[in-house]
DNA sequence: TGACCGCCCATCAAATCCCATGCTATCCCA
DNA sequence: TGGGATAGCATGGGATTTGATGGGCGGTCA
């Protein structure tokens, strides 16, 4: 129930509660897609989309990879609250939240903890038998296994070379 | 025992009873991993976990050693926080974020203090028939306990030899 | 009248729970 | 202060549940 380790100096402004079990996404999974179009949603990414009080997930194409964004809702009303802080002094921010808002998808999970991915997706991604969740915190997305792989070594390349770090916040 | 009484001046949302303590990673614990890759997470860890309010671990592999790293969930939730400040879609976000998320995974300890350590990743750290935790403050590592003696001794000389200091400073 | 969608059930394997067993460090009391 | 009693921890193995996947059945909408 309570939070991070006490390293705030200055202490939160996020209530203890709230704070409290804001949960992940994480690690990579590997489902199959039948000939349906369904295919797994993890069960630990069910649970954290539960826990947003969603029943379905939001899904746009990537804007930089050939792959899918996906999202809880109510991270993307947390998205929406960003852009709006930008949309004053850029066009180009309101072509983002266009294209983003604009083309997203919301989509039910079945009793199964599935979900059918619509054929144009599918195909953007270049998914085929299998789709690969990839937990990024706050968000996931979904890609074709093979295509990840490679995309992995180069973000792993990436944070190596040019020494990227996380930014160090409150705590440790 | 260790109470961290008036670190935070100004603080009252940390309730003292509970967060009292930034409990840490001590000591070096090898213990048994058994057939069905599981192993007992050292009592000591779970208390230091426990008191992060979450019962379960998040590892992902070393980007330094053949070593799996370990950390409280709430830690990860700081990362995530953190992360959140760097723009979204940005390449340095994607990268950090699949390349730390991505690669993790969460285990839930079990009734009997037991994780399952997945199989890659018993590979990656070329583990065996046991486990080294080792203790490292805010996290920890898991280790094939004959590889990490001669770590041990590299990290003990290179303190010697360098003269490596703690630097002086902030919270954490 | 097909293609598609939402729902339901069956199956199999893997993850999780539960209990039983030593072992050891700790406590309590004479 | 010796020594038995006790509780906590690590471990093994079996039982049970959960999760992923495949397939079926009716309804609906062009």
């Amino acid at each position: 129930m309570n939070n991070r380790k006490g390293a705030h100096p200055g202490c939160s402004l996020i209530s203890d509660g709230v704070l409290a079990n804001v949960a992940l996404f994480l690690s990579t999974h590997i489902n199959k897609v039948d000939k349906k179009g369904r295919v797994s949603v993890p069960a630990s990414f069910r649970a954290t989309l539960a826990g947003e009080g969603f029943q379905g997930i939001v899904l746009f194409r990537s804007n930089v990879h050939m792959a899918l964004e996906g999202f809880s809702f109510s991270y993307m009303q947390d998205l929406s609250r960003r852009l709006d802080d930008f949309d004053l002094f850029s066009a180009e921010q309101d072509d983002l939240a266009t294209a983003v808002f604009g083309e997203s998808v919301q989509l039910p999970i079945d009793g199964d903890g599935r979900v059918v991915l619509p054929k144009d997706f599918i195909d953007f991604a270049g998914i085929d038998e299998q789709a690969a969740f990839v937990g990024l915190g706050a968000k996931f997305q979904i890609w074709e296994p093979v295509s990840f792989k490679s995309r992995l070594e180069t973000a792993r390349r990436q944070v190596k070379d040019k020494n990227l770090t996380i930014p160090k916040g409150g705590a440790a």
